[in-house]
DNA sequence: TATTTGTATGCAAAAATTTGCATATAAAGT
DNA sequence: ACTTTATATGCAAATTTTTGCATACAAATA
């Protein structure tokens, strides 16, 4: 029983719902820097949040040198249900706002790798505009 | 979104949860004098245990006269699923108990509404061993 | 080997939730 | 009207969770 406890206690915040929909809506691996730039949140939070998560069974780990990239754990049945009966509930405009500033983040990959690392929000705009108009 | 996290919040905790389970494998609607018996627990703490599955949407209530019993609201599509999703879950050994406990004060039902109210354990116990003994 | 960089974590203050008791309410029966 | 009975609720203490900061760690780079 604690562990369907701890499941939907890890989906009972706001942060968390956040970071599991840019996982569903994106379709892919994230590291926790590229979270922050979608989410407007400080390193500390997201890496909490991801912990949480992950303890709960919703993500593995990848370890790509100093870059860790989660991912959300389709192995598991009970979670595989969960994530597909949030799919119908995760429409409100906070996640809009999350997924279209993820996207620029992820624009900026190369090979589909983060390259950028956790910079100040003004270069990260200059980077975006940068790679628009080239 | 806050109404979803409302819903895992609420499923977030043993005491509701053990009562889920009771309407789920009972299949009826209980008053909270039968989940006090069931459940070993204080009136208040069922009072307020259903309070909170009710805000979220899992219940409904049907007055007769001073009796309130409480039903599974089956009338809204993510309950429902919820629910459902519950059902595989729900199988460690406190349930168990708590549903050979409600057979038991179900079985002095008098045309299936509760006729016994609050009453001490002793005299509960005594009233079950007479149920069988005729 | 010193430094930088992406991520995790320990800890204390703040906030939210739970628990227990006492009491309130509302319907029935006397 | 008064009492009894089933259920709800206000409030304070106890517990749990969240938040923010500072710092730790581990891999890469210089």
């Amino acid at each position: 029983m604690d562990k369907i406890i701890e499941k939907f206690k890890a989906l009972s915040d706001e942060t968390r719902l956040r970071i599991v929909n840019l996982f569903i809506k994106s379709g892919k691996n994230l590291c926790v820097c590229e979270l922050m730039d979608a989410m407007h949140l400080p390193q500390y939070a997201i890496s909490k949040a991801l912990g949480v998560l992950k303890s709960a069974g919703f993500f593995v780990t990848e370890k790509e040198g100093t870059w860790i990239y989660y991912k959300l754990n389709r192995d598991k049945s009970e979670i595989k249900t969960l994530i597909n009966f949030l799919k119908s509930y995760l429409d409100s405009d906070v996640f809009l706002q999350d997924e279209e500033r993820l996207q620029k983040r992820i624009a900026l990959r190369l090979n589909d790798k983060c390259v950028v690392g956790i910079i100040p929000e003004k270069e990260l705009l200059k980077l975006i505009k940068d790679k628009v108009n080239n």
